[in-house]
DNA sequence: AACTATTTATAAGA
DNA sequence: TTCTTATAAATAGTT
């Protein structure tokens, strides 16, 4: 607008952009803060140039939040409002869902029975006893699984050890092997620890060590004395 | 700016005021267009007047939601986006917890015990025992009281009871009354049916009528037998 | 809303 | 970037 006229289009110079840009940036920040004396408005201004550097105008005595929820009130174009809003009735329901659930936990765990009536109470105390019913069942068939995998485990490692007693025995027919003293290598075939010895006899039972220690049921085939 | 200079100050005359904020409106939008296309930028004027009437520009190729985005996350001041983002973590961890707290309630209720671990599912047993014990405990805690109120409310019966004797047998000397034949008045008194005799005895031994059955216990004294 | 004298903004050059 | 300056554009006051 001056020294000539110019067409307003892309300027393709990227220096020129540049110079322009902040030119008519400041230029537009100055008409801006004019209007906001002269007229008692109120402006924003927020600009983003092509190399995505921002520059913003606000009017003194308002902030830019301000600015947008203004904005909003004013022009009914929802930003997020809204959504804001559900989410914060989202969040107070599961609040509430949440606390009703602990509630529910801590009067089947015996706490604060004191809150429910009678009937209730009643109730839960069917409902526990049930439960206590239900686990106990299960648990009887889990140990019971665990007890046949076990069995399985052994009948496996018995057939192991057959076996290779029925080579040792060809073994033994060969003098050139000689005889096997202290069983050194069924303690590394079968992972003795060295404190343990490995088995001498020639049949062999095998049993749980505690059947009535669940933890011990519980826990894979690892310790099981060797009964002569 | 044209017809003589003017200081920037607030514009008294409100027609004035009004015609300058429309006109050098329409300029800033101006610049704005003409700043957007020559530099290829983006800009966004919102402005509201003083009869906080609204108007916007906003460059084309973006939405005003858009523009409050990419002004937040180019100028790292923060609107709403981070309360927002961790209103959604807070939403996210409560509907995690909750889901917790279900998965919770139904194993103990004896559901989906297969997700426990043998350990964690021994606890549950052991837990859930124990609530039933505590339980167990409050209920006869609770149906004791009840029964210590309602003795109470009988012995406040029975005193009641003795008090309306005596005074029957004062009556009973003074012959004007003559001898009351079958205790009408006191069914009416104590309102039994009418198909339920009322006492004849002199002595009055009370007891609750089922014992055992602990919902009869839990409701009020009600109906209780007479043993003669 | 239109006009226009004048001020202001700014393009190009330094 | 800033300054200069010729010139385009904006606009205050008027109609």
């Amino acid at each position: 607008m001056a020294r000539g006229k110019i067409q307003i289009k892309k300027i393709e110079n990227s220096t020129n952009r540049q110079v322009t840009y902040s030119k008519r940036r400041n230029g537009l920040f100055k008409k801006a803060s004019e209007l906001t004396v002269l007229c008692d408005a109120k402006v924003s201004i927020i600009m983003v140039s092509c190399t995505d550097k921002l520059h913003e105008y606000i009017s003194p005595s308002i902030t830019t939040k301000q600015f947008f929820d203004q904005y909003q009130k004013a022009s009914g174009i929802d930003l997020w409002n809204s959504h804001y809003e559900k989410m914060q009735e989202e969040l107070r329901q599961l609040k509430e869902v949440n606390r009703n659930l602990r509630r529910q936990i801590r009067q089947r765990l015996g706490d604060c029975l004191e809150d429910l009536g009678f009937e209730e109470f009643l109730d839960l105390e069917k409902e526990s006893q049930e439960a206590v019913y239900i686990i106990r069942e299960r648990k009887l068939k889990v140990i019971g699984n665990k007890l046949e995998t076990s069995k399985k485990k052994v009948r496996s490692a018995q057939d192991v050890y057959k076996k290779l007693m029925h080579e040792f025995d060809i073994r033994g027919e060969d003098p050139q092997y000689g005889m096997i003293e202290d069983g050194v290598e069924y303690e590394a075939l079968y992972g003795y620890p060295p404190h343990i010895s490995a088995p001498r006899i020639l049949t062999l039972r095998l049993q749980p060590n505690h059947p009535d220690n669940l933890h011990a049921a519980a826990s894979d085939l690892t310790t099981y004395a060797l009964l002569g």
